[in-house]
DNA sequence: CAATTATGTATCGAGTCGATACTAAAGGAA
DNA sequence: TTCCTTTAGTATCGACTCGATACATAATTG
């Protein structure tokens, strides 16, 4: 593998330079189809998120902006045909966030897909300890910062599996019922179990 | 551990989201201190850079922004007193870039050092695991898309070990003399060896 | 010596983003 | 019910970002 020839990443003074250094890729790629970095994340935020997270508070959560910042970011993709807004019917203040159908097929167009392809040439042991490097240090740092992990209902303590029959699941927390494909998105309730 | 029970990261799409979940959070990091996340970008930069690579031209290079991008991020770091700028006697287009001392004691504020002290909650597996991964992960990546490895000497096809004594070293591409303190610095002309 | 290439600056426009202030709806307590 | 507080989101400001384009100057190449 030529993959481990550039960097020699020895103390964690040098892994804090490669983030930065990815970090700075992640935002160059940002700038593709002629939409913004913040743009980008919203866009792959709600194509991740279930239903009870497509909502401008949550993204502002899972992005650690402000929401006065993430309002602005909301507004130019509603001007740009690439979401659409509707009235929560239980709660007049909230916002549903829902992408469109210019969206979805915007989506392939995401640059920071490149790093899927970056990780193809990876070898599977390279590749395990991506996911568990990363991982590790995603938890510990949203952990300090008090963040939301935004995870995956069936490592959440309210998922209640198979409670309502067979792929008709509850969360114990929203008391709202749970399809398979609900359970295959992240949530801005997400608690670990 | 706590740590990795938040995230469950099971293929390269999960990673993906990790990554760019970890790119805002260093963005965000980036409004310490009243600067801008570039401008930490650069301050970060130039503290870790060698001689020859404290320029415009090599921040463009290693930031992968345009020239006039960073010439504006440099500007704006001169009005605050953070770098100077002089003039090189060699080639008169270019310009030496020099952290003051304002700059200095201004790098412990960096918020991005926050990752450290996560990385400090984690066992020694999983820090290794970091450093493997995101090594290949960014040379896989940089490679891809053309982008200079701003490595150290010590793996560069150009060093000269001791060529010129004990401690005095030679770049065999610039054919300038260097110290041990400018081989621990990063380079913009690294090559892999 | 002319043409080309390289280094860096000037300017523009849409967007970012923290800060502050604001509107409106929901929820709780007396 | 009527306050009061909390929550969800928008409006506006100012400094900065960043790609794009155009430009000036200096080095290099033919």
């Amino acid at each position: 593998m030529v993959s481990t020839q550039y960097f020699f990443a020895m103390n964690d003074s040098d892994a804090l330079a490669m983030i930065g250094r990815l970090a700075r890729i992640v935002t160059h790629d940002g700038h593709a189809a002629g939409l913004k970095p913040a743009q980008w994340e919203a866009l792959r935020y709600l194509a991740r998120a279930n239903r009870f997270s497509r909502t401008p508070g949550a993204l502002t959560a899972y992005l650690g902006a402000t929401k006065g910042t993430v309002s602005q970011t909301l507004m130019a993709l509603e001007r740009a045909g690439l979401i659409r807004k509707s009235a929560d019917p239980a709660d007049r203040r909230s916002v549903r966030l829902e992408l469109t159908e210019a969206a979805l097929s915007l989506l392939p167009r995401d640059e920071t897909l490149r790093f899927e392809a970056a990780m193809e040439t990876m070898n599977e042991e390279e590749r395990r300890a991506l996911r568990i490097g990363l991982s590790a240090l995603l938890s510990a740092r949203i952990a300090a910062d008090g963040g939301r992990p935004f995870g995956l209902c069936r490592e959440c303590r309210h998922f209640r599996e198979g409670e309502r029959g067979p792929g008709k699941h509850l969360c114990g927390l929203l008391k709202e019922p749970l399809s398979d494909e609900d359970a295959t998105h992240i949530c801005v309730e997400h608690e670990a179990a």
